[in-house]
DNA sequence: GCCAATCTTGCATCCGTATGCAAGGCAAGC
DNA sequence: GCTTGCCTTGCATACGGATGCAAGATTGGC
């Protein structure tokens, strides 16, 4: 102790308090010699705020969640709030998981695509406290999102294939009765119908994953009748690819393919993936926007921010010349 | 309040504690009626221990990762621990970062291959507090760690290739400099000398990436000479293969191709990738006793716990009969 | 029925920081 | 030089739960 009151030292850490500049400093310096540091606990204790976002995820498995996960941690971090990880997948307990949610008292929850929460259970995990939905709406909660414009995107992927003269076009779903699938399932079937395409095939793959895409892409091939395939993400994109050229057909040539996200695989050469690219920076930019204006506070309205991608066209659904 | 102290209610929800069932039952239902949670913010402060693990990362984008630390958090989790999530690349204020590290007192840091920590940095973190390093050896530092045999690893790939009659193998390395990188190289160029095998080529892709894997794979290709390449991981062979077979190489029979890690991506069709398995589960369980009995707590010696992974064979690999 | 041992419960205090309030110090204005 | 007002600082208390200690309640043994 170097005769200054507890408070002072309070003070000397928090930015703006009322306190001498001299006294800060010598406070300061001394901190460092004895090695001291703030206790962060005793602060949420007595502020009532913890300055740690609880992030829910449920599928790290889709690199494109990895990528989300790593910018949003990564622009909390910038404006000092941590990442508490709640990962939910099947064989975790929820309820406890969500039981923790609120007992640390996490400033705001971001849930990312929790396919797995039900209504209710969100409610409940949610409730009283500032939270996000990414890449999911709320259905029947009051929970703001921050979202992809799925049917933008959905609806770019039918016009392109249109554009490139494909007409008879095929729909891959992941999860379909996902917000997020039915979103994209319908917005492409609807304009494919306006453009007068056929819809050849419409495959519920039963996850976001490789190996569904490489079903589908099959059960499409035993059907023929297809010329361009748009898969729910780009997962099973990857998948469906693989499983047309194993087969020995020619990508654009015989079937145009199209994905979902933009994740770095979509751009490796060997896929070469047209996909509607979801904006990941801006996504998280507004959602980090949302916690700290508040605007997602237990009061608030929720809001529902839908963010414009963009179409990347690449080899699969290049142009052929006849 | 139902009259009762709130010695009682603390002692309700503190397993073990001395209070009578009925009374216990009484106020957990009660609880719950009022939609009352214990604070844990509140129980951090008096116990001094806070439930939390931190988790240091800094490469979400190998694939590895997001799988490791799922399965990471989800074991904490089966034990009451949470993760903080420390995301640490190009960019971050690492100071800051680890600060916080210390202000939120977590129980027990991991560092996930955090090859961007220097020696020091890493020292000053972990300082008096139980820390593990996963995927990375302690240098000048006296931590614990839990590691795959890198070693053991690089000389079944090595065998391997002697086995199925390559002779002139190339090495790509990741970042060199790594430890894992380091044992990994030296263990496979020794058993190549060893079996009297020529290394064609040894080649360092500066970074882990699929790109890096494509480049080293032209560059082995510009050269001759090869008829097996190891790379340093999955993700460099991933674009290592691609790039071999977009020069209309044939995998195996030209050159056979083995990776690291046996991430999901190695197992599928098109890449059928021979890999050295690093076993994730156990990677993960052996941390987690390690915080659980506290084996890597600060007064410890620090333990260095290598497991033992598993050649994967697959077709980039096989046996070709002239 | 009485005493001792055990089990329950409440009281008081502590964890480390934040902050309203009041007291003291200092500068400006007359 | 005195008053007014602002700036600093310390005091006291609050945040919500954990826990040692002691008092009260219960049980068993004789």
């Amino acid at each position: 102790m170097l005769g200054v009151s507890q408070s002072a030292v309070s003070r000397a850490f928090t930015p703006g308090a009322s306190i001498a500049p001299e006294l800060r400093e010598k406070i300061v310096r001394f901190a460092e010699d004895v090695d001291y540091h703030p206790n962060a606990i005793a602060s949420m204790l007595s502020k009532s705020r913890t300055n740690i976002v609880g992030i829910v995820i449920s599928d790290m498995q889709n690199p494109f969640y990895p990528a989300l996960i790593e910018q949003l941690s990564r622009a909390l971090q910038r404006i000092g709030l941590q990442s508490l990880m709640f990962n939910i997948t099947k064989g975790t307990n929820l309820e406890e998981q969500l039981s923790a949610l609120r007992r640390y008292n996490v400033d705001a929850v971001i849930i990312i695509s929790a396919t797995i929460l039900s209504g209710p259970t969100l409610r409940w995990a949610t409730e009283g406290r500032a939270a996000i939905l990414i890449n999911r709406v709320a259905e029947d909660t009051e929970l703001s999102c921050v979202i992809c414009d799925n049917a933008e995107g959905a609806r770019a992927i039918a016009d392109h294939f249109h554009a490139i003269g494909r007409r008879r076009v095929a729909y891959v779903a992941g999860l379909s009765h996902t917000t997020t699938n039915r979103e994209r399932q319908n917005a492409f079937i609807t304009r494919v119908a306006e453009h007068g395409m056929t819809l050849s095939a419409l495959i519920d793959g039963n996850e976001y994953s490789y190996y569904a895409g490489r079903t589908a892409a099959f059960d499409i091939l035993a059907r023929g009748e297809t010329d361009a395939i748009f898969f729910a993400n780009d997962i099973l994109a990857a998948g469906g690819l693989d499983a047309l050229k194993e087969r020995g057909v020619s990508v654009p040539e015989d079937i145009a393919v199209a994905g979902f996200d933009d994740i770095s695989m979509a751009a490796w050469p060997h896929y070469d993936l047209t996909t509607f690219r979801q904006p990941i920076d801006m996504i998280v930019d507004v959602a980090v926007a949302m916690i700290e204006n508040g605007s997602c506070a237990p009061g608030q309205r929720p809001t529902i921010r839908r963010i414009s991608g963009e179409l990347v066209k690449r080899g699969s659904t290049a142009i052929v010349d006849p």
